[in-house]
DNA sequence: TTGCGTGCAAAGGTTTTGCATGGCA
DNA sequence: TGCCATGCAAAACCTTTGCACGCAA
């Protein structure tokens, strides 16, 4: 475990995050938001601060399409104990949260029949939203 | 549908993409093994043709943790009755298949509970798998 | 012959690294 | 004071785009 210093950036970027808690946010979100908030702050420190957030498990961080990465703050709730999945829709781009025990039956099924330990804070289902399902008839046009 | 000349560098792909059936290949990999078996091609030529076969569904994509994509080729498999999906292992890297009705029924239920419609083309579950999960004992120093 | 295919070079974007300076403990 | 944190600049990567030439049909 390093030391890691309290800075005011440090705690400027875990003030943001908690605003946007339930949401997933990608850097230049993140700096962008920094800036307007009238507290700037450099990628490169943003990069940083975000890499050790993820070891800590303050933050997950998934992978999109290849557009960069997206981070998401879940704190010290930690989101242990209520076996919570996270759904992206790729036509809106909105995150579902799923906790339901069904899913937990999921996980151990997958544990105890294909000896894989799945890891629910990295892994992102993606898929259709029930919205855009709904919308899919008028946009089928490509 | 797009009148599609059937190059030389079209089969070759095709080609090398049969012999990795079953597996995940990066495009550097791709272009690796098109050279080591003298049929060179450019990066450029590899990303439009793959680009294209994604789209006629011969191959899948898939975005790992930002290290780049990989392809993944399933030709006229399609893999559309028997509900696979993949498991990427964290620790080695390894991509795991799972092909199991049981995993059928999770995506049943996400629809009908959650009301969301899972890509299982594009949804990678991450975790560790059986011997890396058994390797983690000696390995657990950080 | 037509028009897609090809590949080099260059651009675009995200993330990482080097290094000198600044700030926390 | 010691050491980590910061941020600028630059590098490293992956991927896409522009453009002139080659090749399939």
């Amino acid at each position: 475990m390093k030391t890691q210093y309290n800075t005011k950036n440090r705690q400027q970027l875990l003030n943001l995050l908690e605003q946007t808690k339930g949401t997933h946010v990608s850097v230049q979100e993140i700096c962008a938001l920094l800036r307007d908030q009238g507290t700037p702050m450099g990628t490169t420190t943003v990069y940083r601060q975000l890499e050790r957030m993820v070891d800590d498990g303050l933050v997950n961080k998934y992978v999109m399409d290849g557009n960069g990465a997206y981070f998401e703050y879940v704190g010290d709730h930690h989101c242990d104990a209520p076996m919570c999945f996270h759904c992206k829709c790729e036509k809106c781009g909105k995150l579902i949260y799923l906790h339901c025990d069904e899913m937990a039956a999921i996980a151990s099924h997958i544990t105890a029949h294909h000896g894989f330990q799945l890891d629910r804070m990295k892994t992102v289902f993606y898929g259709t939203c029930e919205e855009c399902q709904n919308e899919q008839g008028k946009d089928e046009d490509k």
